[in-house]
DNA sequence: TGAAAAATGTGCGATAACTCACAGCATTTT
DNA sequence: AAAATGCTGTGAGTTATCGCACATTTTTCA
């Protein structure tokens, strides 16, 4: 009876936070820069390209041809299933990456932040948007043109290249996720989830800037009680914990098998 | 009571049927090559190859680096998880990209045929193999080594650039199968799989080579005995009708809105 | 700092989907 | 043409997950 919660967590769920998974996934990593006031789009890249996926240099040369725009909270910067002309870069906050039906009920594919770009699907086939994003936060995007992104890669195919490895990135944090959403119940989803947000620090995985039950409900396509109850579950059984606004996963878990 | 079969068929597979979906994914698209006993290598891929998303020549310029081997019906040629040094094209026969747990449970990510080819993701950035690949056929395949094939990339820079194509299709398919999954219930799954799986013939959406119920569970991420019910459901509302080997989904469907 | 808004915890009935079991067909194989 | 194998249909009990309702706590921001 004092160990009635071990019941409550799934199979699937221990044995995804026991063995540890893919933690360097980082498929739904949400990254954090807490905003310094810098104004000058040179320096902001600067600051900024060092998370890039992209090369450095190439990623701030495609991002040299656009316009800086600044973004409220919670902005709609591309739906789903309209043409889209245009490619961002993100120099100050987060976006959402999306999909949602006809009731709204969304699926939060990606979080990105400063430093990581989206939007060059539709420029590269030109069919139409296949997600939703929307900001998180008060942002600041480099916005660059169909034609301007053309022009960069056709006067520097090298780019092009670089491109390739991001995309290949992609297809296997999507695969991971079919994987999961087909073979996993919710416990050992939302598992996985909260390994694939953690970061190592100090010889544990942290989540700073925890995610509200509803986010993590979306991402791991359940509803919110469920999470709300599974993340009790987890607690209480020792598996993580909840400190102020982090989630702590220790490294030894507890009776591990 | 004489429509009770309608309250089966859940809305979103009606909604799914309904509106006749993104006919043209093809994501799961089963290609068919009756076998015609040629055997020079040559002549398969001219044969072959016109259905490729790769241009024609850039294929044949990598599959000629490359041996082909026979296999018989299921053999498994990439395990999930292995480091893979090799990619295939395939010449005749047809092979099932899919993930499994350990209990053996498997979901079927894409089936392939002639002209189609696989195990780029690896060569491109060297990680372990995110999915496994079985024949479903005796099956005939150019297998290319790493080295043969980065050699005829850094040739041919071209083809680098034909290879993003094909990538960001698959993301977008994956996208959607996330989506499905995580947004509809199996009826609307098994509905968008069958349109998926429709190629168009005279006015209807037909499926020759219709798969086994076991299949398309593995498809959708659902039980084998699910799908069974569901079908005879999708049937028995005229949704969809089934003859000899193949399945027919009207245009026009019954009492749309 | 205090009111409004957002996020969380929890009970409970409804239900979609699963599993097991087994029988009837349909195919290959010998 | 019989035997073996694989596919399909269906009943019945079980379980996971949902959805609603509402109380409580935390966070936001005016």
């Amino acid at each position: 009876m004092s160990d009635m919660y071990q019941e409550q967590v799934s199979d699937a769920a221990r044995c995804v936070l026991n063995r540890g998974g893919h933690i360097g996934s980082a498929q739904l990593l949400s990254k954090r820069d807490a905003g310094t006031g810098v104004n000058n789009k040179r320096a902001m890249l600067s600051k900024v390209l060092v998370f890039s996926d992209l090369a450095t240099e190439d990623l701030r040369l495609i991002a040299d041809q656009g316009v800086v725009r600044a973004y409220p909270k919670n902005t709609v910067l591309i739906n789903e299933g309209d043409l889209g002309e245009s490619f961002y870069v993100i120099l100050e906050g987060r976006v959402k990456v999306y999909v949602s039906d006809e009731e709204g009920k969304e699926v939060i594919l990606n979080i990105q932040g400063p430093g990581e770009y989206f939007g060059e699907l539709a420029l590269i086939d030109s069919a139409p948007r296949s997600a939703s994003v929307m900001t998180l936060e008060q942002s600041q995007l480099a916005v660059v043109s169909k034609s301007d992104f053309e022009r960069c890669l056709s006067e520097n195919p090298r780019i092009a290249l670089e491109l390739i490895r991001p995309l290949v990135h992609r297809i296997r944090s999507l695969t991971d996720s079919v994987k999961n959403l087909a073979l996993l119940d919710v416990y050992g989803r939302v598992a996985r989830t909260l390994l694939d947000l953690s970061t190592e620090r100090g010889g544990m995985l942290v989540i700073e800037e925890r995610p509200t039950h509803q986010d993590i409900a979306s991402m791991v396509g359940a509803s919110r009680e469920m999470v709300s109850r599974i993340m009790k579950d987890l607690i209480t059984g020792g598996y993580i914990q909840s400190k102020n606004k982090t989630i702590i996963i220790p490294r030894k878990l507890p009776h591990a098998w």
